[in-house]
DNA sequence: GAAGAATTTCAACGATCGTTGAATACTAGT
DNA sequence: ACTAGTATTCAACGATCGTTGAAATTCTTC
């Protein structure tokens, strides 16, 4: 039935998220892929036209939920403020505390998208294309948003500062443990309520010490 | 003679060390680098011992030049302040702007180095391992430093910011001109005389919001 | 210039890669 | 039950993968 098709695709997608997120595009095989999903090699070339098809939809199978989600988080906060202008604390908190929500509530079934996300970010080669792609509209109507709170703010500052968000982000999501080791095991990566608490004030005051 | 063989040798080291910022370790073909290096497949198992291998002495080769460095320039702030402790900026920029300024000045030489830290730094299966190996000792003697310039600081919050700090500093190596497009042109990835001079100062923010 | 070590070339191995075409099994509407 | 599509299996293609052993060359030292 269509049920099925579904559940085999979905199963393609997951395996594929999952192998992905892990050793990168061009370290995992299709065979590799389809062994994990449990079915024959061949089904992905009938499902997906190719590796590279099959990538470009295990990005975009969760993009336009983020984008939304996130989009609703920034319309709620400037709602509260229908006079004056959101808090930069705010804004960023809309920004980021969405992802951070999936990924802490909804751990196994997001964690390998973040993690594929923090490796293309950090990518020349994925970096500048895919994450332009699927997710600039949105941030642009974030710094839009960041730019009214800081009127007084000049575009470098603002991009810049946005930058070392976006790093600090994308960061998160990885989950590398590496944070773990360095701190003795007093920090986990995987504690995202310390970094949701954390995050927005500690990038508000990047923002506001730049922009003034 | 003598000469040649490094020569050789640093071939195969540059060609690899180009090709795995490109496309990462398991997105390049030994075949390649040696093609790139224009050199036989089988000179880079006479000089290295693996795949592997050649990617571990390419991550080494700079490694501790990179901690040298960085080491001096926080002895040298230290230095400045036989009494008090530095500044959280200063430890910062002493963190930072030693790395940004070899990217700046020796771009050629040093780019391609920093886009493969850029992405290890992400990636959940090298992220942990591979940094901790090579620069966790320096990173924790930052650490250090910044504690005693914060020493209200808990630990979490200090652990944390120094999180941030690793993501932002990161994704400015990887060079990906996303911001490029982002800001319309009037930001430029390779731009980092920019960086050097609002890193410190956004970061140093975050710290000291978080850690009183 | 001979001896010996270091370096480079050449040819090949078995394994795995992405991808395809044709044959088979399954499902839905009549 | 028959048909028309949908989904899955099987076998195979040429290319490329990481790696190796042995031969040929070049370099160092006397």
């Amino acid at each position: 039935m269509k049920k099925d098709k579904q559940k085999t695709r979905d199963r393609i997608l997951d395996a594929a998220e999952e192998l992905f997120a892990q050793k990168g595009h061009e370290g995992v095989s299709v065979r590799q892929i389809m062994s994990k999903a449990e079915a024959d090699v061949s089904l992905a070339y009938y499902h997906f036209k190719s590796k590279r098809d099959l990538f470009d939809q295990v990005m975009l199978r969760r993009a336009d939920i983020l984008n939304d989600i996130r989009l609703k988080a920034l319309e709620a906060v400037e709602r509260r403020h229908p006079d004056d202008a959101p808090t930069v604390e705010e804004i960023i908190d809309a920004f980021t505390h969405p992802l951070l929500d999936l990924l802490a509530n909804e751990h196994e079934e997001w964690q390998h998208y973040f993690q594929l996300i923090a490796q293309i970010n950090n990518s020349p080669e994925w970096g500048g294309e895919l994450m332009t792609r699927y997710f600039d509209p949105l941030v642009k109507r974030f710094v839009e948003a960041l730019r009214k709170a800081l009127p007084d703010c000049d575009d470098a500052d603002l991009f810049w500062s946005y930058h070392f968000l976006s790093g600090a982000l994308t960061l998160t999501f990885a989950e590398t443990g590496r944070i773990d080791n360095l701190s003795g095991g007093t920090v986990r990566s995987s504690d995202l309520a310390s970094v949701v608490e954390r995050m927005p004030k500690f990038l508000a005051a990047g923002f506001e010490r730049l922009c003034r």
